[in-house]
DNA sequence: CACCTTAACTGAATATCATTCAATATTGAG
DNA sequence: CTCAATATTGAATGATATTCAGTTAAGGTG
């Protein structure tokens, strides 16, 4: 039983663990490491059903097949585990924008591209819904594991001329709240779906790029992107 | 003692009740507005010295000078009460700002001084830290209480060529949650507060309006907010 | 291989509240 | 004053995050 669930859900968030780092350690040291991922991957199939405050412990740790107190070896309270699973969705999204964005040429695009496939992700799929409910505990994760990546295309966009960010950081963690808000006003239905393009528009614009060249980047075609959990590994460039 | 703590609190949070109103009613009526104001105000002072989350019931009842199930009978739940006293602090932060642009001339500088006085306010007083935390919410209270503000300021600012703002509601709610996000940062030590400055530029780019306007807005002259409670109603015009 | 130390694991027990509800008190109409 | 309706109370309930004393497994050692 446990199995079934493991197999199912590992097809939708990447494993992280390393072969290399995985090949250097102990047989204990690797056991605790699936036990972590096990953990994250049943946190994340109950909390994105349930929602994160109605998730249990007890649920999870069944799930994940460990004792109800083994949790707490693995994360400090349920809110750390809530902040590892975001983590890993971020991190998995943002390996996935990295990958078709690699090709592109403009770096303004970069950026827009990266924000809109996040504010699709978050605004279609069904399992981030209950997520977005703690939007502070989410836009912390998107700042921390896609914020390597934004902040980089920021500052590259900002050299080569295109936006004019003094503060990339500051700017990407704004924009990741205002993102995460917004994601989260449309799934309640307070704004339609087709909000979607201006929210990229007002994003962009924050980056201080004219709004006739926000609305210019914001309309452009896009690639679409690699399903969830098929790209392994990336180092930030 | 419950009558010291009505005193020393109902000088920081306005109340709302309106004297024509309060005439108009019953005995009942008047004295269950008085017992519902009573635990707005034990709820924002438990909450922004506790927190939300680990503000009780029973000490918000205590404080109110109510039982321990009275409170359901005012607010279905917490989550309900933590809404009423976010929307009551930023009531009162709108009127307070209110007070303030209703003699400018520039529309423009109306919505900037709005953004302003909101980030001050949060990163400057203590009280805020604790509630910023659940960001969500204080958003969301933000929309829903200074939107009406903030929405006519930006339509305003449009209609006059300065801002470029095609989804006043939608601005507004995306510039709530960077806000939001952006001060709970800097509490957090994640950035300095010299940080407010670039904070502001940001949310003023989000309008349109171009960068160099941005920061020119942003560097403006403020004159003082009024102290809090002082303001009493206020229609939005 | 048997022993032992150390670390990991377990799940029943604990502690903490939000919330409910049967009982009680208050109100105001007649 | 009486009584039905309403509001209030606070002890009891239920749910569940977290702890911890006891148990199990790992792997190093002679």
């Amino acid at each position: 039983m446990p199995e079934q669930h493991e197999m199912e859900w590992i097809l939708l968030l990447a494993d992280e663990t390393d072969r290399r780092e995985t090949k250097a350690m102990g047989r204990v040291a690797r056991k605790q490491l699936r036990k972590r991922e096990a953990l994250v991957l049943a946190g994340y199939k109950v909390m994105s059903e349930r929602g994160i405050d109605q998730a249990t412990m007890l649920e999870i740790a069944e799930l994940a097949d460990v004792g109800a107190g083994t949790v707490y070896s693995y994360f400090k309270s349920k809110d750390e585990l809530a902040i590892a699973v975001m983590e890993r969705l971020m991190y998995d999204l943002a390996l996935r924008i990295e990958n078709v964005t690699n090709s592109f040429t403009d770096p303004a695009q970069v950026y827009a591209f990266g924000v809109r496939s996040v504010i699709e992700a978050a605004t279609n799929d069904i399992r981030w819904k209950q997520l977005l409910y703690r939007s502070e505990v989410i836009a912390d994760a998107m700042h921390r594991r896609m914020g390597p990546f934004a902040i980089r295309d920021l500052e590259n966009a900002t050299k080569a001329g295109r936006f004019k960010v003094r503060d990339a950081s500051l700017t990407f963690k704004m924009a990741a709240h205002a993102i995460v808000g917004s994601c989260l006003a449309i799934t309640q239905g307070e704004f339609s779906s087709d909000a979607v393009e201006e929210i990229v528009v007002r994003i962009l614009c924050m980056t201080g790029v004219g709004e006739d060249e926000a609305v210019e980047l914001a309309k452009r075609e896009r690639p679409p992107l690699p399903l969830e959990g098929s790209i392994v590994s990336r180092k930030v460039t």
